[in-house]
RNA sequence: CGCGGGAUGGAGCAGUCUGGAAGCUCGUCGGGCUCAUAACCCGAAGGUCAUAGGUUCAAAUCCUAUUCCCGCAA
């Protein structure tokens, strides 16, 4: 089929290339205009208009997607279909209705459940034993079109954001490519989703990864993994920010204020929390790469009974 | 030129301000003790102090340039 592809971050990439390598034409890559990143503010390709850029795809990335000028560039290409994977924009009702088999998009969770922006993260955060990825036909609601076809991802014990979000990126591409093919096929029906309360995953951002030692250790390891590697878990030492990388609950509890170190071990040091302890394995100093617990207390004489906190 | 921290034996750090013997906690290797040990004791190896210049009687330390790593911010 003749494809407008869009999608602007690392998790869209694998689809694009699977629908590709599907034999589909991919005749336009839409994507969020470049932004100055990282230390320097140097403008960045995103890595959909670099991937797209490796394979000779044209690429667009307009400003708000839903002002007219942009509408009426996506007409000229005369596209079957348009896939629509992490975008960042919202489509106006002119666009989902612009080509005979509409927009599909590919999402990371079981919809209904973790409709919106981090579903991946969510699903660690909160402690389900399985998440997936869902295609659908979109609508004018966010993330509330009817499913199309769905991919079960167990959630291992040791899993992060990170490793979810390959996990994840991997498994979209596939039933992307698998959903074209059976809507070409004719082979699917779309099938209304449900609704749920508690149905969106709200946005990341830095504050959510700063621990809140009162909640139970099996809460904050969730956290600590789930925002692994971005925005990533931390707390304070020493009026420094302390990110955290890697933990371990233990039930073992003490009568000490929640945040403060209880025991210092070889290779980890406990912090107690609202509920049992946490064992800290990996974490990050500020200018300072991360490192295993244990090399950092040989560098940093970390003593019992301090407190982490804010200040 | 967005702000800032850093580079010192294999790991993590101190020493730099105030120039004058390469240090700490570990790891490694050898030996000892022990029923035994990740524990303890004794000993050893291992570093052109990121790179290139400069100042000085003398530079890890002061000056200049460069490379690499990282935190914030976006």
């Amino acid at each position: 089929m003749k494809v407008i592809f869009m999608g602007t971050p690392d998790f869209s990439v694998g689809t694009l290339e699977a629908l590709i390598e599907a034999g589909h034409e991919v005749c336009l890559a839409v994507t969020q205009p470049d932004k100055p990143k990282g230390r320097g503010k140097e403008m960045q390709y995103t890595p959909v208009k670099q991937a797209a850029a490796a394979h000779g795809i044209p690429v667009y990335q307009p400003k708000k997607i839903r002002e007219a000028a942009c509408v009426e560039e996506l007409k000229k290409y005369n596209a079957d279909i348009m896939v629509v994977i992490a975008f960042g924009q919202i489509l106006p009702k002119e666009i989902l209705e612009m080509t005979p088999y509409g927009c599909v998009n590919v999402h990371a969770s079981l919809l209904p459940k973790y409709r919106g922006a981090a579903p991946i993260q969510w699903a660690i955060i909160d402690g389900e034993a399985e998440t997936g990825v869902t295609t659908m036909q979109m609508d004018v609601g966010l993330d509330t079109g009817d499913m199309l076809l769905k991919t079960v991802v167990p959630i291992e014990k040791d899993e992060t954001g990170e490793t979810l979000h390959d996990k994840l990126a991997a498994a979209g591409a596939k039933l992307c490519a698998e959903t074209l093919k059976a809507l070409e096929d004719g082979t699917v029906t779309p099938k209304k989703q449900g609704e749920m309360t508690t149905a969106y995953a709200r946005m990341l951002d830095k504050k959510l990864g700063n621990i809140d030692w009162t909640k139970p250790a099996v809460q904050i390891e969730r956290l600590v993994r789930g925002l692994n590697s971005w925005p990533s878990a931390y707390t304070h030492l020493d009026g420094k920010v302390m990110k955290i990388w890697k933990a371990e609950v233990q039930k073992e509890t003490s009568d000490a204020e929640p945040g403060t170190v209880t025991a210092i071990g070889k290779n980890e040091f406990a912090v107690q929390t609202g509920e049992g302890q946490l064992l800290v394995q990996e974490l990050q100093l500020p200018g300072k790469k991360r490192m295993d617990a244990g090399s950092f207390l040989r560098g940093y004489h970390l003593s019992t009974g301090i407190i982490l906190r804010d200040s």
